[in-house]
DNA sequence: TAATAATATAACCATATTGTTATATGTATA
DNA sequence: TATACATATAACAATATGGTTATATTATTA
């Protein structure tokens, strides 16, 4: 399915930071409870929940409660839809139809 | 390759924007200049302009002047290679290795 | 029930992002 | 050369992002 514009540059959103990106990469190796998470980043525990609260709202991990801890894990079912969005943009063919209607297209040589 | 997280998430950065995303779609069509665009999205010529500039920045296009327009066009190789590295991330066992040594993994169930 | 541990949320701050208008630069043409 | 057109850059404003510390929430355990 077509995803649109808005929605995929969201998720892109939610990819494009190297922190994030390092916590998907973890989570590739085994799911993650934000305390193990926060010693290998340099940085605060709700900062990294915060991360992966961003990644939740992106549908690009899941979370599953066991006792006092959450366990992460990466939807990669996500990460295949993202790269099959960027492949599959929107067409915009009739943006660009009615501007050569309007005579705003540009041709040279 | 595997490229660095901070390289990805600059590239993933330059992508995540609805803006942009349309400019890419529209370039999958046929290369255009920034005139073209213009009336296209509701935005000012330096807003296209600036735009257009991040999106060749992470070489997602290249530029051809063509007399006094500049022609953009898509790099669809560059795609290709955003798609690899978010499915090819660095890896980070190493990580979670140390994590072990210091007995900071959680064990549950 | 009280104390502890893990996680999430709130309030806040510094910086990045994305738009604006004004202006500079590069190229073609009268 | 002067003018016009396309594009880029500068300066600025509003909002988003990513961090902090303090505190609330949820679950376990003494």
């Amino acid at each position: 399915m077509i995803m649109e514009f808005e929605k995929i540059a969201d998720i892109l959103k939610a990819l494009a930071d190297p922190t994030r990106l390092k916590i998907l990469s973890l989570l590739r190796i085994r799911d993650c409870c934000v305390c193990e998470l926060v010693p290998i980043f340099n940085i605060s525990q709700p900062a990294i929940s915060k991360h992966v609260s961003r990644l939740k709202t992106a549908e690009l991990v899941r979370e599953t409660r066991k006792g006092q801890w959450v366990f992460y894990s990466i939807n990669e079912k996500r990460l295949e839809e993202i790269g099959y969005a960027i492949s599959h943009l929107p067409d915009l063919s009739e943006e660009l139809r009615k501007l050569e209607q309007q005579g705003l297209t540009v041709t040279c040589e």
